[in-house]
DNA sequence: TCTGGGGTCCTAGGACCC
DNA sequence: TCTGGGGTCCTAGGACCC
C-alpha cells in the first residue's frame, strides 16, 4: 500500500490585490495592482495583461492601460492572513507557515475525523472563501515539494491531489520552472541544453545535472529526489538573519546621504532585533552601484551586538571601506545592513572593546552597554507613544518621504 | 526595461588548527 | 622541512523565494 498525499500546501490567489478587491467592489473584475514604483501584487484581471509581481510600474502601465494601482491596507492584509491559516487549524496544529499568505499542514493524523486530504482541502477552501471571502488554492501530496508544485498547477482558486501511484505522470509535463530552486538563472541554462520540462530534466544523468547546476541543485532535481524530498512541516522557525535596505534611485555617494540612510537602516534593524531579544555577531553590508551591480562587507565580531549607534557605526566603516574599494563608482543606488549570527540577548549586553577602525567611538562616547540602554528606553518610548515620537534626530528626518515601514515589512513578490 | 524589501541557501577560496 | 589530510570559521558573491 503506497502512502497518502497527505501534505498540503494551500496559497491565496494574488493574495494583497484579492484584499483590494474585498474591500472595495468597486474594484472586482478589474486589473488593479498593488504598489505604485513597482508591482507588489497584480489581480487576475492584471496578469491578462501579462503584468507581474516585481514589475516596474511604468512598464505594467505600459501593458495595461487601464491598470488601476490602490495603496496597501497592510493591518488588514495581516489580519486577513492570519485569519485563513487559523482556518487551516481547525484541521491539524502541525502547520507550517512560509509567508503572509501560505503554509504547508501535515493532516496524516486528521484524516480519520475529516476525511481524505482531498476532501480537507477542499473544505478549507470553501471556509476560507466563506468565512474570509479570498480565494485560495490547494495542492495535496506526498511530499511538501510536491503539494507545493500541485497548488502551482491548481491557480488560480483551485484544488490539485497527486495520486502517489502517478507523481511523475504528473510531474512530467509541467515547465521545469515550477521546481523550487529553479528561477530565471537556472531555466535559461536548462533552455540552453534543450530542457523545458521536468520530464527532460529527469532523463538527464545526474552528474551532468550537478555540473551543469552544481552540487545542492543538481542533486535536488535528480529524480530520486522525489521520493527522498522532505516531508517533514516545520511548526517554528526560528529567523537566521535579520536585514533592512533602503533603494535610493541614483544618488551620488556623500557621506552625508551614506551616514544619515545607514543610521535609518541601522534603527529598523537592531530595533527589530531587541523586540526578539536577540543580537548578532556578524554585520554585512551592501551597496549597488547604479549599474545594479552590487558588492557586500561584512565582519564577525568576537559578541554580538544588538544596539543601534554601534551598528550605524560598524556599517558605516564597512560601506566606506568598500567604496574605497571601488572608487570609480560615485553613484549608488541602494544601501543594506544585515545581522547573522544571532544568539539570544543576554540580560545586559556588556561593553564592547570593538576598535575596527580609526573613527568615532572615541573616549568619551557611550559605552557598548550604556548605550544598549538607551536603544532600550527609547523602544519603550516607541511602544507608549508611537514609533514617530522619538528617534535619532537623522532617522526621525529621514523617514518623512520614504515608504511606509508597514509597506516594507510586508512586501512580497507573487 | 534597469525595479522594492526581507529573507535562505550554496559555493569557493583562504586562514588556521591539529 | 615545502610535505599530508581533515575540519572549522570567515568573507564575498550569487541564485532563489515570497
Amino acid at each position: 500500500m503506497t502512502e497518502a498525499p497527505t501534505i498540503l500546501h494551500a496559497d491565496l490567489d494574488a493574495f494583497y490585490a484579492s484584499v483590494e478587491q474585498l474591500l472595495n467592489p468597486g474594484l472586482r473584475g478589474k486589473p488593479i495592482a498593488v504598489g505604485g514604483g513597482v508591482v507588489l501584487a497584480a489581480s487576475y484581471e492584471a496578469k491578462a495583461f501579462g503584468v507581474r509581481g516585481g514589475m516596474p510600474g511604468r512598464q505594467a502601465r505600459e501593458l495595461c492601460p487601464h491598470l488601476q494601482f490602490v495603496g496597501g491596507h497592510f493591518s488588514e492584509y495581516q489580519r486577513l492572513g492570519d485569519q485563513a491559516i487559523e482556518i487551516i487549524r481547525d484541521f491539524t496544529p502541525l502547520i507550517e507557515r512560509i509567508s503572509i499568505d501560505e503554509a504547508f499542514a501535515d493532516v496524516s493524523g486528521s484524516t480519520h475525523l475529516f476525511g481524505k486530504p482531498g476532501y480537507i482541502g477542499a473544505t478549507i477552501r470553501r471556509r476560507v472563501r466563506a468565512e474570509v471571502g479570498l480565494p485560495i488554492s490547494v495542492g495535496a501530496a506526498r511530499t511538501k515539494h510536491l503539494a507545493k508544485i500541485a497548488s502551482q498547477v491548481a491557480k488560480p482558486d483551485g484544488i490539485v491531489v497527486v495520486d502517489p501511484e502517478h507523481e511523475l505522470d504528473f510531474l512530467h509535463p509541467l515547465p521545469v520552472g515550477l521546481v523550487w530552486g529553479v528561477g530565471p538563472v537556472t531555466r535559461k541554462r536548462l533552455a540552453e541544453k534543450g530542457i523545458t520540462t521536468i520530464g527532460e530534466l529527469a532523463a538527464m544523468p545526474g552528474q551532468s545535472l550537478e555540473h551543469l547546476l552544481g552540487r545542492a541543485v543538481g542533486a535536488k532535481l535528480g529524480s530520486l529526489a522525489w521520493n527522498r524530498d522532505a516531508r517533514d512541516v516545520e511548526t517554528h522557525h526560528r529567523a537566521g538573519s535579520v536585514g533592512a535596505q533602503s533603494a535610493m534611485g541614483r544618488r551620488a555617494a556623500t557621506d552625508e546621504l551614506i551616514d544619515s540612510t545607514l543610521r535609518h537602516l541601522a534603527d529598523r534593524v537592531a530595533t527589530r532585533l531587541r523586540a526578539k531579544n536577540r543580537s548578532g555577531r556578524t554585520i554585512t553590508t551592501r551597496i549597488r552601484f547604479a549599474d545594479l551591480k552590487s558588492v557586500t562587507r561584512s565582519i564577525t565580531l568576537p559578541a554580538a551586538v544588538s544596539a543601534t549607534s554601534i551598528l550605524a557605526e560598524i556599517a558605516g566603516d564597512l560601506v566606506r571601506s568598500a567604496l574605497a574599494d571601488h572608487s570609480a563608482e560615485r553613484v549608488i543606488s541602494l544601501l543594506a545592513i544585515s545581522v547573522s549570527h544571532l544568539e539570544e540577548e543576554p540580560a545586559l549586553q556588556l561593553e564592547l572593546p570593538i576598535e575596527i577602525g580609526d573613527d568615532s567611538r572615541r573616549p568619551g562616547t557611550a559605552t557598548g552597554a550604556a548605550r544598549w540602554v538607551l536603544d532600550r528606553s527609547v523602544d519603550e518610548a516607541r511602544q507608549r507613544f508611537g514609533r514617530a515620537s522619538i528617534g535619532y534626530a537623522s532617522v526621525v528626518l529621514s523617514e518623512t518621504g520614504a515608504v511606509p515601514d508597514e509597506f516594507r515589512e510586508l512586501a512580497e513578490k507573487d
